[in-house]
This record gives structure tokens, C-alpha cells and sequence, in this order.
DNA sequence: AATTTCGGCAACCGCCGAAGG
DNA sequence: TCCTTCGGCGGTTGCCGAAAT
């Protein structure tokens, strides 16, 4: 048996949203708060989806939202980010305040994709396209070991990014909590006692991409940046 | 001026994991 | 332990305006 809807579709609108329905979505988190978005229509008087929603507010509504054109260094911290993260959007914009993952995705798909093609560099490796055919993926996703059939030479190492400073802050899970701005800030944060209490064997990259089934202890060996992710929040990563 | 093509972006869809009963 | 619900994520679609013909 599938699962319910998560709303009654027959009754909901669909497409873009009107001024009437901004305003009311506005209102009401403004009264309410985000969260509990399932309720949120019939409370707000919206013939709208709990997730159509969520993604209005988190796109286009949020107040702390930048907009407008990214700047060269948003540029570059993006190319940079995708290199190590792939195509974990949330994790990019958490790097990026006042952006949302949608809109870097839909920048990387129009033009940030489009200007590595044209550079001859391959928009899912970050290799050279010449060396497309053999080079293996930078995304940590399917990590670590080189090709067998080929010698671990520096061609086939991931490539470094000598200029991003992953300047590690190692803090208590409080004080990072203060600095925070009450609205979602960091998609779907690992909470510092998850990571004390099941998250102690796990490696930091698998804690960061939520390898599957790696829920308590990862088995690939890895010591992302010799870090395990009990040491410390990873939302304190800042980039220089 | 009319039509076609293209690019950008907002929104939707389907899946997944966490939480709770 | 299983099932259901909900929030969240990434991929994809479709609309709309701009540019090209």
C-alpha cells in the first residue's frame, strides 16, 4: 500500500502563486512560525499543499533571502563546493547565507555548467574533458579507492582546491545554536547529540552526505580531512 | 510585425529518512 | 518491529520573457 497524499489534490491550487496567497503564507508564519506545514494551509486559509508552502517560503518568501545577481566569489565558492559535495544542494547553500539550494541548483544548471563546459571542464568531475572518459567522480559518494586497473597516480586523485580554507571550528553545540538565525538556516543539520551519542563512528564525510545505512558506524575507512564527526559540528565549516 | 527558439527560474514530483504511535 | 506521517532533498517540468530569424 503507497502512502496517503500529503493533501487533498483535487482542492489544492496549483502553479505560481498569487499576491493574495504570499501575503497570507507571510501573515501566518509570521504569527506561527515555520513548521507544521501539513496544517499550515487550512490554518493560512490557502488552498495550497503543506510542501507547496514550505517551498514558497524557503525560496521566495524568507525574509533573510539575498536575491539578485551571484557575485564571483558566490561563483567560485559554488564550483568549489559542488567539487567536494556534489550535487548536495542544501549543503552548498548552507555555505551560501541568504541563498536557497533551488536557486544555486538552477544557477549551476544555467550558467555555472554552461561556463565550465565552455572552459573544457566537465561540470560533474571538475576534470578537464579530455580526461572525462577515465576519470573517476569527485563526489565522495562513491568514494576513496582508485581504479584497479589503474596505478594511483596524481591524475587520478581527486583535485585539490589549494585556495578553500575549510577552516574547522570545533565548538559546543550551544554556542553555535546562539549564532544561528532562527529560521532554517542549514539544511537538515546532524544535532551535535546524535553525532555524541550514535555519530561517534562515523566519519565525517559519511555523517555529512548521510551515507546510507551508515547510521551508526561507517565501514568505508575513510577519515575525511582525518576527521571523525563526533569532534565537532560541521555546520561551523567556514570558508575563506 | 509575427513566429520560433532559447534560457532562466519557480514550482512540482517522487523518494528518503526520522520520528512517533 | 512495523506502519504511518511529516519534513526535506534532488531531479525534472513547464511557463514566460528575451533574443533570434
Amino acid at each position: 500500500m503507497g502512502r496517503s497524499p500529503c493533501c487533498e489534490k483535487a482542492h489544492t491550487n496549483k502553479g505560481a502563486w498569487t499576491r493574495e496567497e504570499d501575503e497570507r503564507l507571510v501573515a501566518h508564519v509570521r504569527a506561527h512560525g515555520e513548521g507544521c506545514w501539513r496544517s499550515l494551509p487550512g490554518a493560512a486559509g490557502l488552498l495550497r499543499c503543506g510542501k507547496s508552502c514550505r517551498l514558497r517560503w524557503i525560496n521566495y518568501l524568507r525574509p533573510d533571502l539575498k536575491r539578485g545577481n551571484f557575485t564571483r566569489d558566490e561563483d567560485d565558492l559554488i564550483v568549489k563546493l559542488h567539487s567536494l559535495l556534489g550535487n548536495k544542494w542544501s549543503l552548498i547553500a548552507a555555505r551560501l547565507p541568504g541563498r536557497t539550494d533551488n536557486e544555486i541548483k538552477n544557477y549551476w544548471n544555467t550558467h555555472i555548467r554552461r561556463k565550465l563546459l565552455g572552459r573544457g571542464i566537465d561540470p560533474v568531475t571538475h576534470r578537464p574533458l579530455t580526461h572525462a572518459a577515465s576519470a573517476t567522480t569527485v563526489s565522495f559518494l562513491h568514494p576513496a579507492e582508485p581504479p584497479k586497473t589503474q596505478p594511483a597516480t596524481e591524475e587520478s586523485k581527486p583535485p585539490r582546491c589549494p585556495d578553500l580554507n575549510l577552516d574547522l571550528c570545533i565548538s559546543l553545540p550551544f554556542q553555535q545554536e546562539e549564532e544561528r538565525p532562527p529560521a532554517r538556516a542549514c539544511a537538515k543539520p546532524v544535532k551535535m547529540e546524535q553525532l555524541q551519542q550514535g555519530g561517534g563512528g562515523l566519519c565525517f564525510r559519511c555523517s555529512i552526505l548521510r551515507v546510507r545505512g551508515a547510521a551508526t558506524e561507517c565501514s568505508c575507512g575513510s577519515n575525511f580531512l582525518g576527521l571523525r564527526a563526533g569532534m565537532l559540528d560541521f555546520r561551523g565549516l567556514r570558508m575563506k
